[in-house]
DNA sequence: TGAATATGAAACCAATTAGTTTCGTATTTG
DNA sequence: CAAATACGAAACTAATTGGTTTCATATTCA
């Protein structure tokens, strides 16, 4: 597939700066220019973020003239999406225990904290 | 609920030492300097690690006689999880399109790539 | 063609991070 | 009680990160 990634996709979303690029360009692809309006920070600032984004194959981009648009990549997050698939057995473990204690109306009103005591 | 995280969750899984902590942690909860015979470095590092996924609310401390005992919390993903929800629906539109591909036979082998050509 | 626009590379800097070693304090055990 | 064990705080360091400004290049437009 594509050039094999530099930035680790964690290390890429650790930013706040760069989640908020992400959720930008959902609703649409933009220049860097148009991008950098909406952050308190360089032109330039913004571009290294950019790039950090493409090199964990999280944004792509495609000249247009002389300009340059970001697009999203969301299929990259899939690898996201993975790893935490392999955590989701605990919070099932939970929500099965939460279901036996509301199915069972073991008391008046449910705290979500009770599911963690030990029995 | 416990004490409002001073380390942010992607913050904390960025970087790759500690997601090995974290599946090691997912096996068994354990001290320290069990921990820190998985590791390639000094019980204090270790420990360093231990304390921001703490912060985190990623794992949790019993004390048990001299010893702390590290423990999963694996709930703390949940923000990671609906963080990532908002994103599934661009898969959900490469999926369509690949199941479209592959119930009309556009082509003998379906090639992933062609999902995300232009039209 | 010449001015304006869009962009990133380069050099630099301050703050943060991930590690180290050394030391002090609990707790257990002989 | 004294020695051994478990642990983290403190002080320090090197590398990385997130930002800056300045400059060069490509493209468009009048």
């Amino acid at each position: 597939m594509s050039a094999a990634s530099k930035y680790d996709i964690f290390q890429a979303i650790a930013d706040p700066t760069r989640r908020k690029m992400l959720r930008l360009l959902a609703d649409d692809e933009m220049p860097v220019t148009v991008i950098s309006n909406h952050f308190p920070m360089s032109r330039t600032a913004v571009s290294k973020h950019l790039r950090i984004l493409s090199e964990s194959n999280l944004v792509s981009v495609e000249k247009v003239g002389r300009e340059k648009r970001y697009k999203l990549q969301a299929e990259a997050l899939l690898e996201l999406k993975q790893w935490l698939s392999f955590y989701e057995q605990f919070w099932d473990n939970k929500m099965t225990k939460l279901k036996y204690i509301v199915e069972h109306d073991e008391s008046e009103t449910v705290q979500i904290q009770d599911v963690n005591k030990k029995s």
